[in-house]
RNA sequence: GCCGAUGUGGCGAAAUUGGUAGACGCACCAGACUCAAAAUCUGGCGUGGUUCACCCCACGUGCCGGUUCGACUCCGGCCAUCGGCACCA
């Protein structure tokens, strides 16, 4: 029996008790029925769930429980991204210990996670932090550091002061630290990298293949991989043999126009290619350089400076005599760190060529070009000796072939992307697997001593150096080698790599034997669906593509791309901005399950607006989707004795209302199953869900004209419906039937395509296009009875009395739309 | 500058293929129930005009133009907002 009022926590509770003890969410690797991956990006352990968290695990959920209904296999697991800056600043700050901060939060976290009441596998859960998961990630930077993959080198890095760690190129934003947001500077130090520039071309042509994600996210995808083709040059020094400089240019075509060369101030050969008399003007130059922030050094709107060297080329097209400067708008690491200047032909080189009275030559014609202004056009070629007349595209192909045959050239694709730096100077991470010893160099670590283990004996408050490197009893170890004393690399991994293969792990997530198992990753990846934030557009959908391209040619795993499907869902606001503790509108999830219970929330954040776009959180919307729960609540306690569970119905001997109401049921099936296949349109999968309410209140008003056959089957079908949205609820009133199944396990509906339409028609009548009529009429009469009836209305008839019909036009069930002159 | 997304009532939004623009909800207004309030139920709700009123007429999906019997939807050209990339040669 159903109490008579709707009581939220006390029904939530009880479900809780009844998940926690039964696990009815249990993934069964061995089911025969097809799978189906529902993943959200998981969480960081940052003390509270917010509702951008509830957002997105309350989709992730839905989709799981339909897809579960249409009879699918689900695999919906939940972990933690756990490692991270956060907990160790908590350990400078307040004395805590990272460890105990992190699984306190995990603690709380879960314990909200579960009142939401997703439908998640827990005995699968991953918690990056724990050495039983970052042993295997230890394992596998093994694995790309054996296969090449993993290399470390001295190069100049982004170092942020505040966070006194390295940072990789993705998370520099705007010049500014993507944590702290306090300015990167650029230090030259030795560092681990992943080799992830060698899958750059593979990166950006599988975009194509991914049909389920947004542009948006496949267009920074691809601006961030930044492919240009173009060819390599090389210029001969006049003044020293044996020294060139190869430049790297797009427009080939245009190299009978050189009329200087500019190499960066960190240009490898640049003390070599500066004669006496400008060392000191150049030294000068290269120091201002050096003290010059990112932010202002990439300014477009600084004015271009530089200084010669003194030393020449010659182009090798035309002999002509050009001199080599230094200037920052070269870039020491794109391309060769020199560039060939066409000043008529390029606005940085014009700009550059006008202010220091460089000579200019104009080498390219066409429409548009106006004497002595800088014209980037691709006209066709003047001046270019046997290449005039050329057509520029052409040229450009030509004259690097040219170059090729003769030596001094060669096509180049060129790619903006740079490898990712993983080490980390920091505490909280995995530490890196990797022995220093003073015969053998850099050992990896055996697999039978994995995982190397965070220290515990540390001090977080030293200033200038990593914590573990205060620990006494981390650093010294034997060689695996050669036995003889070594150190162990002091740093950790950048977070992102714990956070590049968690979606593989949930498929084998207990194997303490391997990372996982091959058949397991093969049988349950790539993700079918995939939802979280768009932040991670860049960092981590790239990063976890790359990883999952190398860890298939490590042998690991048998496809190319991890995620078939990427939904981003939108920002959660209050008052038109984002939620945020600094602006003090955060809604509290806790207060929210406290007041309306976790099916009222979740019903909100999934009605007013699609998922990809932003939320606005109203107090007034809760209030109205509480309205809604206890509305459909009141349904079915009123009738909670008359309905037959049986509710397998034959549309025949049935009434005129009794039909229609049965067909608004049908279409109700039919709609809310197309929008939520078609984007998870979960806004109006509940608006649907509000009219059939909203019907069957209608069929139940004259009390004594009710079927209740027919109502059963209304009934039974709306529980059906909200119960991957309304959890708690369709479970409690599902149960009240004296049924020992769970609602959850019982099938979708489904619907019959005769009856999903209604009965009869709204025919709109049109004149010239413009509505004249609306005539209630019968569903699927022949064009020439609709065409009939338009004709046979008042309207109509006035609307076209002195004039002749054209033509015509029936769309059936629709309208009919008479053309006259 | 290049690339991508978006633009519809007071607000969130809807409109499978070109075919009733504004479903569903929020807010608001009016009414029923009540001694009263809450809850609940019923009705109204794009703009302007006309009418005692139901009716009716015109306009209306960022702007301008086009295709079409018919355009939120297709095409061309703009504008605005948000996001990504950018002295990348």
């Amino acid at each position: 029996m159903l109490e008579k009022e709707y009581f939220a926590q006390k029904i939530e509770k009880k479900w809780l008790d009844i998940w926690e003890e039964k696990k009815p969410y249990k993934t069964d690797d061995d089911s025969k029925k097809p799978k189906y991956y529902a993943l959200s990006m998981f969480p960081y352990p940052s003390g509270k769930l917010h509702m951008g968290h509830v957002r997105n695990y309350t989709l992730t959920d839905v989709v799981a429980r339909f897809k579960r209904a249409q009879g699918y296999n689900v695999l919906h697991p939940m972990g933690w991204d756990s490692f991270g800056l956060p907990a160790e600043n908590a350990a400078i700050q307040h004395g805590a210990n990272p460890k105990t901060w992190t699984l306190d939060n995990i603690n709380y976290m879960k314990k909200q996670l579960k009142m939401l009441g997703l439908s998640v596998d827990w005995d699968r859960e991953v918690t990056t932090c724990l050495p039983d998961y970052y042993k295997w990630t230890q394992w596998l930077f093994l694995q790309l550091y054996k296969k090449g993959l993993a290399y470390k080198k001295t190069a100049p890095v982004n170092w942020c002061e505040n966070c006194a760690t390295v940072l990789a190129n993705e998370q520099v934003i705007d010049g500014k630290c993507w944590r702290c947001n306090s300015e990167v500077t650029k230090k030259n130090l030795s560092q681990w990298f992943l080799k992830i520039t060698q899958y750059s071309d593979e990166l950006l042509k599988d975009l194509d293949l991914l049909k389920g994600w947004g542009e948006n996210v496949k267009t920074m995808q691809a601006n961030w991989i930044g492919k240009s083709t173009g060819a390599i040059l090389k210029f001969k020094v006049k003044e020293l043999d044996n020294v060139e400089i190869p430049v790297y240019t797009t427009r080939a075509d245009t190299v009978y126009g050189v009329t200087y060369l500019v190499v960066a101030p960190e240009y490898k050969d640049i003390e070599l290619l500066t004669t006496d008399e400008n060392k000191k003007a150049v030294e000068e130059y290269r120091n201002n350089a050096k003290k010059l922030s990112e932010i202002e050094r990439l300014s477009t709107e600084r004015v271009k400076t530089g200084v010669p060297l003194g030393t020449h080329i010659i182009n090798p097209f035309t002999g002509r005599i050009c001199p080599v400067w230094v200037a920052d708008y070269a870039l020491v690491d794109y391309g060769t760190g020199a560039v060939m200047a066409v000043p008529y032909h390029d606005e940085r080189d014009f700009e550059f060529a006008k202010k220091y009275k460089l000579p200019m030559t104009q080498v390219i014609d066409g429409e548009g070009f106006k004497e002595g202004s800088c014209y980037i056009e691709k006209g066709h070629l003047v001046n270019s000796d046997k290449f005039s007349g050329m057509d520029a595209t052409k040229a450009r192909d030509a004259i690097t072939q040219y170059a090729k045959d003769n030596g001094f050239g060669e096509f180049k694709t060129q790619y903006r992307l740079r490898d990712w730096l993983i080490s980390r100077q920091r505490y909280w991470g995995a530490p890196i697997p990797i022995v220093y010893c003073p015969n053998c160099g850099e050992v990896a670590v055996e697999d039978k001593d994995l995982p190397v283990l965070l220290p515990e004996d540390v001090d977080f408050t030293q200033k200038g150096v990593s914590p573990i490197e205060t620990s006494k009893t981390f650093r010294e170890t034997i060689c695996p080698k050669c036995g003889a004393k070594a150190l162990r690399d002091t740093d950790t991994m950048d977070t992102f790599m714990c956070s590049s293969w968690y979606y593989m792990r949930y498929s084998d997530a207990k194997n303490d034997k391997e990372c996982f198992n091959k058949d397991l990753v093969n049988k349950w990846l790539p993700v079918d669906q995939y939802i979280g934030g768009i932040e991670h557009a860049i960092l981590h959908l790239l990063y976890s593509r790359f990883f999952t391209k190398a860890l298939r040619d490590c042998g690991l795993l048998d496809f190319d791309e991890p995620f078939n499907n990427l939904l981003t869902q939108g920002m959660v606001l209050k008052d038109g901005s984002k939620m945020s503790k600094s602006k003090g509108n955060t809604v509290d999830p806790d207060e929210i399950y406290q007041n309306y219970g976790a099916d009222t929330a979740r019903l909100f954040i999934l009605s007013d607006s699609p998922p990809a776009r932003d939320f606005d959180w109203t107090d007034a919307g809760v209030e109205g989707c509480y309205k809604f729960v206890n509305r459909v609540y009141r349904l079915f306690e009123k009738f909670q004795n008359k309905i037959n569970l049986n509710y397998n119905l034959e549309i025949c001997n049935l009434n005129k209302k009794d039909e229609d109401f049965t067909r608004s049921v049908h279409i109700a099936i039919k709609k809310i199953t197309y929008d939520i296949e078609h984007e998870f349109q979960f806004n109006t999968v509940i608006s649907a869900y509000r009219e059939l309410t909203n019907s069957i209140y209608e069929y139940v008003k004259d009390e004594n004209a009710i079927n209740y056959k027919v109502l059963s089957f209304a009934l039974l079908t709306l529980l059906k419906l909200i119960s991957p949205v309304l959890v708690f609820l369709s479970e409690e009133i599902y149960s009240s039937f004296n049924t020992t199944e769970s609602i959850h396990n019982t099938p979708w509906p489904k619907f019959d395509e005769k009856l999903a339409k209604t009965s009869s028609i709204t025919l709109i009548v049109q004149v010239n296009g413009k509505i004249k009529d609306k005539i209630e009429a019968e569903a699927d009469l022949s064009n020439d009875e609709l065409e009939k009836i338009a004709k046979e209305s008042i309207k109509v008839k006035e609307a076209i009395m002195d004039k002749t019909i054209v033509k015509v036009i029936v769309v059936p069930n629709k309208l009919v739309n008479i053309v006259v002159k």
